[in-house]
DNA sequence: CGTTTGCAGTTGTACTATACAACCAGACCA
DNA sequence: TGGTCTGGTTGTATAGTACAACTGCAAACG
């Protein structure tokens, strides 16, 4: 299906072999972020076993965001809102979180990091930080650079209805 | 979008001001590669209902390889072998790889992917990586083939206390 | 008004991936 | 032969997740 959708795209090889150099590239990045995915879970839950992954990313989100709603978090992170919903009364049961009422709309709960929140959030991500960074200690600057831009241009693409 | 769309840096994170350029980079990576692998779970589960993200990688490193040990693959994903043993118990019921006792140690079974679970894997392989073609095909073919080095490269490092 | 429709969030249930520990079996060493 | 190491399996527990059914509030419609 998926692959199907882009026929303008040369993919015509595919799994075959001729493939472009483009193809290649794209195929290892394919791969390596496939890896990357397959072990970041894993790391992260014995780096910090207080904040798993995702609690990680919610609370990064909250203190980007200076605070959200659940449904937010949900859309975007592409996550149920059932999973977020536990997600969140965990960080909240754990004092890392707190709701406050909108006012405006009683069914919805804005969500706000705590001091204590906070605490931790800049823990992990201080230590993840360093794991990152004992990783990447012995890149040029330029090439941590360009990594940094391209990872965000990356995560940063949306699926157009249509490639344009 | 947007776990990615404060992509600019300068996202000091009361982790101390004074950052330098190359610490600033490094927290971009970091961030966005967690923001990638929180997605990429769900993502991969709704693409391909038929392979998860964890039996794709073990296949795809089974026909890289050529075919290896469940320890190995424990080993290279940092999985434990009791995970990797009921994987590939599944991938064995599936169908798509098979067992062989290696005749020279009766403990070792060497897995290798059955042409079932080649053809498989051939399929979603090329349906993600239309995906992440659809995503890269405006890249420049210089950014493509320094994003996948940066990409193998960062994700080649091992503790040194393993390497050295 | 009251009803319907819709959105935010919760809860019940089920499944998958995972780890850890206990275990079994074959291999290697003394 | 016995002790230990290694590859793998199984028991058990947990986290994260989805989906569906539900509650509660709100806005729109009559």
């Amino acid at each position: 299906m998926t692959a199907a959708d882009g026929p303008d795209v040369t993919h015509e090889t595919a799994v075959g072999q001729g493939e472009s150099a483009g193809e290649a590239a794209v195929e290892t990045i394919h791969r390596e972020m496939t890896v990357f995915a397959r072990r970041a879970r894993a790391s992260a839950g014995r780096m910090h076993p207080e904040l798993s992954l995702v609690s990680y990313t919610l609370l990064g989100h909250l203190e980007e965001r200076g605070g959200c709603r659940a449904t937010d978090l949900a859309a975007h992170y592409a996550l149920d809102k059932s999973t977020v919903s536990r997600q969140v009364a965990v960080l909240e049961r754990s004092g890392l979180i707190e709701r406050r009422q909108d006012p405006e709309d009683h069914r919805v709960q804005v969500l706000h990091l705590t001091d204590a929140g906070r605490q931790i959030l800049a823990q992990v991500t201080e230590s993840r930080r360093a794991a990152f960074q004992e990783r990447l200690t012995e890149w040029p600057q330029e090439d941590l650079e360009r990594f940094a831009a391209y990872l965000t241009r990356y995560n940063a693409w949306t699926p157009t209805r249509n490639a344009g």
